[in-house]
Parts: C-alpha cells; sequence; structure tokens
DNA sequence: CGAGAAGTTGAGTGCGCTCAACTTGGGTGG
DNA sequence: CCACCCAAGTTGAGCGCACTCAACTTCTCG
C-alpha cells in the first residue's frame, strides 16, 4: 500500500565518522532511513535521544482531539531537534519525503559529552539559540493578518532556507496539506494564494513542488518587521490591495 | 495605538550577589529600573547583553512597517533573554509595568563563563531549551482556528506561568492591546471573547486585569494538542478528510 | 490505462476585522 | 470633594476575507 502504517520501532545503525558542525558528538551518532510519513518519534515518546535530520525532511507536528493537526517546524538536513521535552516528546515527527536520514544520539551521552567539552558545549547553545530565532520569526509570519502575507512569507522562509542558489527555484518537499497545517490556514487558500501570487508574476512554478521567486520585493515588504524609525507613513501594507497590485514592472510614482 | 518613546539611554548598576539558576553568572550582572512602557533596549541594537527580568513584565515586541505591532513573548521574573540575536537585535523589549526591574550580563563574558564552567553551560542550555519549549507551544496556541480558543489557550498559559496558586486569580499586567497584538486578533474580538466566557462562567473578573479561572475544562479542551492516547499508528494522517470528520463522541455543550 | 491521492477552482456562508459610539477607570487640578 | 480628561475597555452594526462544501483536473504509480 502507498500509505505504509509504518513499523514503530527503527534498527538504528551506529553512523559513519561524518564530519559534522557537533564535532566529538558525532561519534555517539547511530543513523535510520524512514519512509514516506513513518515517524521519527512519536507524540509522548520518552525523550531519550536528540536528532539530526542528514538527509530528505521532515515535519514536526501536533495533534488536537478534534482531528485537526498542527505543523510545528519542518526540519532539513543540519537540523537538530527532540531537546525541546521534559520528559516526553510534546510533538511527533514525521518524514515527508522517502528515504530521510536520521541520525540521534544518546542523549545522556551528549549531555554528559557537553559537560565536558566545551566546543560541543558551545555549539549546541548555538544550535538552541538558532532554533530560538528560527521559531519566533515562524511566529511573526504565522501572526500575519492575510493569506497572501502568510504565503509569501512561508515562501520566504523556504527560499532562505532551502534554496540552492539565489534564482533557482525552491524545492517545496511539502505537500499543500503540510503548508495549510503549518500556516494554520485551509489546503484552498493556500492554493488559491499561490495561485494569485503566479497570475501577478511573483513566483513560478516548475512544477507543482517547485517554485522560483522572480521578485521578492512584494513578498520582503509583506514580511517585514521593523522600527519605521521616523520614517514616512507608509502605504498601508496591511491593506491587501497594495500586495494586490497588478504585477508593476515599475511602480508608478506617485 | 502608538507608545510612548521613551529615553533610549539608561544607567545600568552593579547588581547584589544574588542567589540565581544563573549561578556564577551573577557576578557579571548589572541592574536597571524601567518605567512603563521604556524599552530595554530595541530593534537594531547592538546585542551585548543578555537579559533577565528581576521584577515586574516586559514585552518582546516587533513592528511593522505599517505600524502594526506583534508581541512574541511576554517576559516575567527569572525569564533570560537577548540571546535570540547574532549582531543586532531582532526585537524589542519593553516593560509593561512601572518598576520593572531587569538583571544584564555582558555577552561576551557571558560565553566565555559558558565556555570554563559547566555548570553555566548547562544551566543556560536547559533555558535556552525552555525557551524552545514556551514559544513552540505558543504556536499551537497562534495556530488555533477560532478567537474563542486563542484567548482561552492564552489564558491558560498566563495561569500556568503566572498564577500564584490553583485556584486564586491571575494577575494580567498587560493590557488588552498587549494581548491582541499577542494572538494576533482585534482588541474587540478579544473583549468579545473575554465576556462571552464571563457569560459562560467559564471565568470570572476582579478588576479588568485579573482573571479568576473557574473552569478549565472548556480551556483545556480547545487546548489539547495530542493523540487521542495509546492509538496505534493513525489511518492517514496525511489525509485531512480523514482528520476533518466530526469527532464520534460529540459533546453539545451548553 | 485505471485508481487514488494531490492539487485547483467555484459558490456560498460565517467569523472576525473595521469603524464608531459608548462606558469605565485612573489621574490631576480647582 | 467633584469636574474633567484621556486612555483603556466594552458593545454594536456592517462588511469582507477565509473557511466550508463540492466538483473538477492533474499527478503518481502500479
Amino acid at each position: 500500500m502507498l500509505i505504509p502504517t509504518a513499523p514503530p520501532v527503527r534498527k538504528w545503525k551506529p553512523g559513519p565518522n561524518i564530519v559534522s558542525p557537533l564535532g566529538a558528538l558525532e561519534g555517539l551518532s547511530s543513523v535510520a532511513r524512514f519512509a514516506r510519513g513513518e515517524s521519527v518519534y512519536q507524540y509522548g515518546e520518552v525523550a531519550e535521544y536528540w536528532y539530526r535530520i542528514i538527509a530528505g525532511a521532515s515535519r514536526k507536528c501536533a495533534f488536537s482531539h478534534d482531528g485537526s493537526r498542527q505543523i510545528i517546524d519542518f526540519l532539513r538536513p543540519g537540523d537538530l531537534f527532540g531537546y525541546d521535552a521534559r520528559d516526553t516528546h510534546s510533538f511527533a515527527v514525521e518524514a515527508i519525503v522517502a528515504g530521510t536520514v536520521v541520525a540521534r544520539y544518546s542523549r545522556r551521552c551528549a549531555e554528559q559529552l557537553a559537560d565536558s567539552d566545551p566546543v560541543v558545549a558551545r555549539r549546541v547553545r548555538e544550535l538552541a539559540f538558532e532554533s530560538v530565532c528560527r521559531v519566533q520569526s515562524r511566529m511573526l509570519i504565522l501572526g500575519r493578518a492575510s493569506a497572501l502575507e502568510k504565503v509569501g512569507g512561508f515562501l520566504l522562509e523556504m527560499a532562505d532556507r532551502f534554496a540552492t542558489k539565489s534564482g533557482s527555484p525552491v524545492a517545496l518537499p511539502m505537500s499543500r496539506y503540510d503548508i495549510a497545517d503549518y500556516l494554520a490556514m485551509a489546503v484552498e487558500t493556500v492554493s488559491r494564494a499561490l495561485t494569485l501570487l503566479r497570475e501577478r508574476g511573483v513566483i513560478q512554478f516548475e512544477g507543482v513542488r517547485s517554485v522560483r521567486i522572480c521578485d521578492r520585493d512584494p513578498l520582503e515588504r509583506a514580511n517585514e518587521s521593523l522600527y519605521s524609525e521616523s520614517i514616512a507613513p507608509p502605504p498601508s501594507i496591511r491593506d491587501p490591495r497594495v500586495l494586490a497590485q497588478p504585477n508593476s514592472q515599475q511602480s508608478p510614482s506617485g
């Protein structure tokens, strides 16, 4: 079947000695491979390990009793996760592409290593700080008013984190449903927003899961969040009609 | 809606030797006192320090050029902040009650200390992990669909973090406007939701800024986010239509 | 080529935002 | 003490955006 109810138990094998930002920590690693939709860990599972994505992509998600799903984060190669738990995991992590490879490290050993190796400790600390940064800036996207702004912010985030290089298309490994649950919107609204952006020439599709950003300006303008200092009162960006302006190769001044 | 700009420069005095969760770090601290609305630091400021609230309360916020404000976090005594920046601060932190006292620590010295003192390093790491936890669970609230659920989740969060003891009223140091910008809703909607909860007997006001939670159940039910317990790997989770089905036992509340 | 999932588009409705008026509360000065 | 003021908070009316339901198309893979 296409929708495999994956075996809940995975076998983890000792990983190769990868040169890694985690330095000596790699000695503790074991790795496993996951199918699409398979759980790396589940809600409520005892939090005995830290994890890091080697290849592929995953989603960190929560489920409500009413059946709705919320995606907290998308995880890509290099991302450390699983430390955000006291005793048991508050979320589930599932692979979203086939062949996702994840390394894991015994939490206890890793903590001990961090205690004895300042380099590891600093690196872990930095990773944690970065996580806070990421989550906070994601809150800015979630908090935006209009659907167009949310999707625009999402595209920029994906571009910044996952793009191979500027100008080249951004691969979106996740489905529209995933995007919807990430942005707390309906799937249809995500689809409509993407269509609108395409029609305006802001983005271009190269396949459903690949997007080229043609014009960052309208997206960034909505995503910006900073003091205007004492800058002149800008046009109301919350007004969707600003974002909604037909693709202006040359903005009419005045 | 605009907040009076306070004098940007503060004078920081060496702090007392407080017994603190940060241990040896306290030797580096200096403290300052802030008026209501005054900035602890501003957007764009060079991030030279870590900070910790000693007394009072603050908000961490971002501003869009269109004048709208978003509140990322409310900070209470004990909370460490300011480390979520590479070079300059991405947000502003402002006191929300008069007489808010904040300690600060030179970032460079603190990092050095963390490198040489495993106890400090571990403590800082734990605080960072807790931050990630907090921000993530806040995203769950922000991502909820209805206004009632958002406000309910907010009240529970405040109760869990700030309540003196269970059953006693929860003090809300922030204004309705702050709550609105925290939950990404209109002030009026916040007010209406609170009124509705009061009318339903879920909460009780003892003054505008003090709430007693009479019945946690309806709030928690909306806030819950978990697997329905020991259920096996759920059927196709990826299909939202499965998830969207009305729950088996629908309890007509009211 | 067929089946099911993923994605898009359309029509209609409800919730929350907007604008506006009003009430409450805290602070100040006569 | 009360008069007054302004910010904070509440309530009401109306509208627009995003959700819902539904039909359809496109994609994926056996």
